[in-house]
Order: C-alpha cells, then sequence, then structure tokens
DNA sequence: AGCGGGATTTTCT
DNA sequence: GAAAATCCCGCTT
C-alpha cells in the first residue's frame, strides 16, 4: 500500500499548505504525549522571493530540497526557532511554515515550556516551537517516526479555510499563501 | 488597545 | 555588517 502522507506531501507546497489544516502532530517528550492540530499554514517554494531557498541551494535549507516528510528547522530574530514540513519531489525546495496549532493533550507540558496559557500557548510560529520543544536537534526529522509525528486528517471543506497573504515578510508580499482555520481562535493575527 | 524597541545569533552579502 | 518567515514588555493613549 502506498503511503497516504507521502502521497499528501508531494504535491507543490501552495497544494499542501491547505491540506495539512486539521492534521494532528504528535510530540513524544519526557515520556510525555503532546497531541496539537494544525490551524494556520504558509507555503514557501524556490520560485518565491520571500523563500529561503529561493535561487539558492546552502546548507541551511538543504532540507527544504530534500524529500517531503522531512522536518525543516531554522532560527531567526537570535532568539526564536520556527518550523516547516517540506513538500514537494526531492530537488524541489519547498515547505510549509506551521504558524499555529490547537492544543489537545499535554496541556500541562506546554504551559511548562511556554510559561504562558491559553492562546499564547501556540497561536504563532516560535511560539508553538517552543511549546512543543521543536529546535535545530529535530531539523531533518522525518515525521513518520517518533519523537515527532506528523498524522494526515481528512481535508477540510473549503468553505472552513480562509486564504490570505502572507505574515513577517518583506517580498513577494502579494501571494495569497497563508491558510488557516476560519474562526479559529489559535489563529496568530487577523 | 496600540505602538516602539530590545533580545540575540545564524546566515548571507 | 545587516537583515531576519518573531515575540515580549513597557510605555502611551
Amino acid at each position: 500500500m502506498a503511503n497516504e502522507l507521502q502521497n499528501l506531501l508531494e504535491q507543490p507546497a501552495e497544494i499542501v499548505a491547505p491540506l495539512l489544516l486539521g492534521c494532528i502532530l504528535e510530540r513524544k517528550i519526557a515520556g510525555q504525549t503532546i497531541r496539537v492540530r494544525i490551524i494556520e499554514t504558509e507555503a514557501y517554494d524556490e520560485s518565491d522571493a520571500a523563500s529561503h531557498s529561493y535561487k539558492a541551494k546552502t546548507s541551511r535549507t538543504n532540507v527544504m530540497f530534500g524529500p517531503a516528510g522531512r522536518l525543516y528547522v531554522y532560527f531567526t530574530y537570535g532568539i526564536h526557532y520556527c518550523c516547516n514540513i517540506v513538500t514537494g519531489r526531492e530537488g524541489e525546495g519547498s515547505a510549509v511554515l506551521v504558524r499555529a496549532v490547537e492544543p489537545l493533550e499535554g496541556v500541562e507540558f506546554m504551559k511548562m515550556n511556554r510559561n504562558k496559557s491559553g492562546l499564547d500557548l501556540s497561536n504563532g510560529p516560535a511560539k508553538l516551537c517552543q511549546a512543543l520543544t521543536i529546535d535545530k536537534n529535530l531539523n531533518g526529522h522525518n515525521l513518520q517516526h517518533s519523537p515527532l509525528i506528523l498524522r494526515p486528517q481528512p481535508a477540510l471543506s473549503t468553505t472552513k479555510i480562509t486564504q490570505t497573504t502572507r505574515i513577517g515578510i518583506a517580498k513577494a508580499v502579494d501571494r495569497p499563501w497563508r491558510f488557516y482555520i476560519t474562526g479559529n481562535p489559535y489563529v496568530s493575527k487577523i
């Protein structure tokens, strides 16, 4: 039987990004399980001036050009980690940034990591990485295996998804490659 | 509620 | 040497 996750992720980032909404991320750490639901995503690819993979394959963005289903973690602003799910075929520098998630299980652990509660646990790309203890050690990790697993879910109806422009970038600002579950309180920003 | 700046380090010019 | 796919705190209205 074909690998469901692989088939899903081997499509272009702008196709995969809305399909990842509602999917489950499962993090195993310190004997605990944290489960969250993906609420908000953004697509990036190499034709895209806002992407780290734009016209250049470097040691940092190597993972983005690798096989789908890996995790691309980058460090930014001197403080924060953000995580992407690599999409497309090997050799294509594309990925989907996970911008917000909704906690399902392991909320106490997330509170300890974040020293916050409520929406502040995971309503932003760097916040959710801190909540799930995602850092450089997980760069390149295969999301089919522990300690971080991506579980596909049936695609949401397009009527429940809002598509708009991306956040926090200076180039290619007009591309409508941000997707979120309409009305969900964990969306990072309206 | 909204604005402004600091944190702090990797990456590429 | 500057910018960066961000967040948080403190100040002002």
